[in-house]
DNA sequence: CTATCTGCAAAGTGTTTGCAGGGAT
DNA sequence: ATCCCTGCAAACACTTTGCAGATAG
């Protein structure tokens, strides 16, 4: 079992299919306005693989705190973003059509690296809704723990 | 694979090593006194396998929140209690010693059940640490959606 | 022009801290 | 009697709301 899981395993590689030009256009279908703050945070997700927060989209946008939160609370209704949750109490968003990957997380410099898992949620899932009756409509996976740089 | 993961399924089933009694020893061995407010958040960690929230506690025990925290905090520092994230931006904790399990939240009815996975993870973790170079501690993982009762 | 977007201030929610009084041992 | 434990109030950190003024289309 140990190595028909090493063998399927695989890296992350992201087929991005949301680029600026793309989401400017959903924008606009939606009749939502091309302000500079809102393209900006656009380019900043295309640009970021890891989950982005608050507080650095304000850093990097000059936008007001509640813009921010409220920008992603749009581009999360319009299905361009998702949250992703670091258990430490703030919001954090990625692009949502990454591929599905989880991520790895280090508690020393704060580095979040991405990684996709075998097939092995699936089967767990699958499992649960046949135990449990329980439909699981998404799960919460993060690692923590110590970088390469950071490990001791 | 499915098969072979389908077989070493398992129920959850708890061996705990904690109780009210082995708790409060403990306590008494960090030089901690038993008060009435301790006792019963002590018991009430007992008598429930779910992860147990601040507004919980302070509902159940009638204490000031503060203590309920400072509460949790101690417990979690003598290696009683872990922390358990919901993504909700609040506190809970369970017994450490239970099994290693994970959640089903349902997001109607809020009723969390528990499940053990199969060693799915383990092999993930494994995978992780050679493939990153990252040394795994922790994880983070819950599942989300609609159980028996509230399912579709 | 005008509906959407923005910043500011203020309120809301959950958690933490400081301190003085109260209680377990 | 000692020192730990407790409640209260106030501070904190993050998020949300209301509103008036600014601006993309």
């Amino acid at each position: 079992v140990v190595l028909m899981f090493v063998d399927i395993c695989n890296l992350v590689a992201y087929d991005k299919i949301m680029t600026v030009d793309t989401i400017i256009k959903s924008l606009r279908e939606n009749k939502k306005r091309i302000t500079p703050g809102r393209r900006k945070i656009v380019e900043l997700f295309c640009r970021n693989t890891s989950p982005l927060s608050v507080r650095f989209l304000v850093s990097k946008t000059k936008l007001n705190k509640t813009s921010v939160y409220r920008e992603l609370a749009l581009l999360d209704k319009l299905g361009i973003v998702q949250d992703v949750d670091f258990a430490d109490r703030k919001k954090r968003y990625e692009l949502k059509d990454l591929e599905h990957h989880h991520h790895l997380v280090c508690i020393k410099c704060k580095h979040v690296d991405d990684i996709k898992l075998t097939e092995s949620l699936n089967f767990e899932e699958k499992r649960i809704e046949k135990l449990k009756k329980f439909r699981v409509l998404k799960h919460n996976l993060e690692f923590f723990g110590y970088c390469q740089s950071c490990g001791s």
